[in-house]
DNA sequence: TATCCATCTTGAACGTGTTCAAAAAAATTC
DNA sequence: GAATTTTTTTGAACACGTTCAAGATGGATA
């Protein structure tokens, strides 16, 4: 059995050629849709056979999780140059989500069918499931880069949870986004402006010593649903 | 054309035999879950032609739709009574939220593809799509229902907005009892009990003159976000 | 070089959701 | 009650995602 996202891949040709379906399927993808590209069309234009998609791709699904996997480089090569500038928390933020939203742009109409999957608890492409683990740790570490290299000081408690609770945030943006039908979104992009500016002020306001008690619940609250199972 | 959840059958064999395949499906996916109930199963149970489904159901996805209708109805057979006996909204929130995760229980593992259809924009199953109008309405409706009868006096503004408001926690707690593995759904029962405790008091907070300013600027980002396109 | 074996590749075949032209049944009109 | 129109029913046919037994490839071993 493999490592669910190391490939069987053993050969540097069978590296290439994985590479090769994946980029023909991105690209339609892209300029299809994701229902409108099938797996035979896919194989057609590789010029590969139906089956040696499947050798590389256990689904059709599975394509969705390498997106991510180079949606999150990309992100990250535009993202950590334009961090440097940035100190504060609000700036840094402002950044990363704007970014990222700019970088999912080209697939927009494919992003639609990337939440649906998304959203089955037994789909490997859940977020919160086994098979997301490694992106959605980089992801998660992108935010603690964010916070880290800030000016800000946050109590421990909320430290140690805040990358995982803006990396939250940050996924309900995204879901805001796919459903954003404004011209070139720019309701998102305003939705991203004043909800940076409330949780930088609720971070600051959570981070008052007076707010303890509250912060304590609020925090036990958030480790108890992250819990698994049983 | 029809309107979309006003069948076409005009005859009332038509409605028996609509009613037949739905009741048929339902059980279906009860027993054995969605995915693994097919189009021609539920057609060869029922006895009737697979093509007969598609005459009354769009697509496999419509059923769902079905469901949900038919789930509100049962929630409000049960739910309705209980609420007579309760005056404050911490009660009523708390009742009417248990009796909806109990409506739901026997269909727990056919409720992920249920969200899994939900989330995809262009779905008509989307909760927030024109077709999904009818349910919402009157769903909103039993939120709205829950504070006009209860103690709890709350600003106008805030008012208007709260049923819409309490509608989409009560999604969210939905959305997490899908995705709970635990035993009996324990989690989902405490998250509940937590999470109505909060959102009462947080309702008294806004309430509060004081906080005026604060719930003006809330309530215009709500509003802002439910805005239509463009 | 000849043999071997893991890796990679193939495409026919299966079951699925869905479509559609045609037939049957029922309702309406004359 | 016959003719006509509307509504309902049928099932073969289509395209799709997916599977799998069989074959091709190419590097390691002898």
């Amino acid at each position: 059995m493999d490592a669910p996202n190391q490939p069987s891949t053993k050969t540097q040709k069978g590296e290439q050629t994985r590479a090769l379906i994946l980029n023909t399927a991105l690209e339609m993808f892209r300029e299809r849709g994701y229902e409108n590209t099938t797996m035979r069309a896919i194989a057609e234009q590789a010029r590969v056979a139906i089956g040696n998609a499947y050798y590389y791709f256990a689904s059709k699904e599975y394509l969705i999780q390498a997106f991510y996997d180079r949606i999150h480089e990309e992100h990250l090569a535009v993202c950590l140059p334009a961090l440097e500038k940035e100190r504060s928390l609000k700036g840094r933020l402002l950044v990363t989500l704007r970014l990222k939203i700019s970088t999912l742009e080209p697939y927009h109409q494919f992003a639609g069918v990337l939440f649906k999957t998304a959203a089955d608890p037994r789909s490997p492409l859940n977020p919160f499931s086994p098979d997301s683990d490694p992106v959605r740790r980089a992801s998660i570490d992108l935010f603690d880069h964010i916070i880290e290299r800030s000016k800000v000081r946050v109590p421990k408690d909320l430290r140690v949870e805040l990358p995982y609770l803006l990396w939250l945030y940050h996924m309900g943006i995204i879901l805001f986004w796919i459903h954003d039908a404004s011209l070139e979104h720019r309701r998102t992009y305003r939705l991203i402006d004043i909800t940076v500016d409330l949780v930088v002020k609720l971070i600051s306001l959570a981070s008052n010593p007076l707010a303890r008690p509250l912060r304590k619940t609020a925090l036990r609250l958030v480790a108890e649903l992250r819990e698994e199972g049983s």
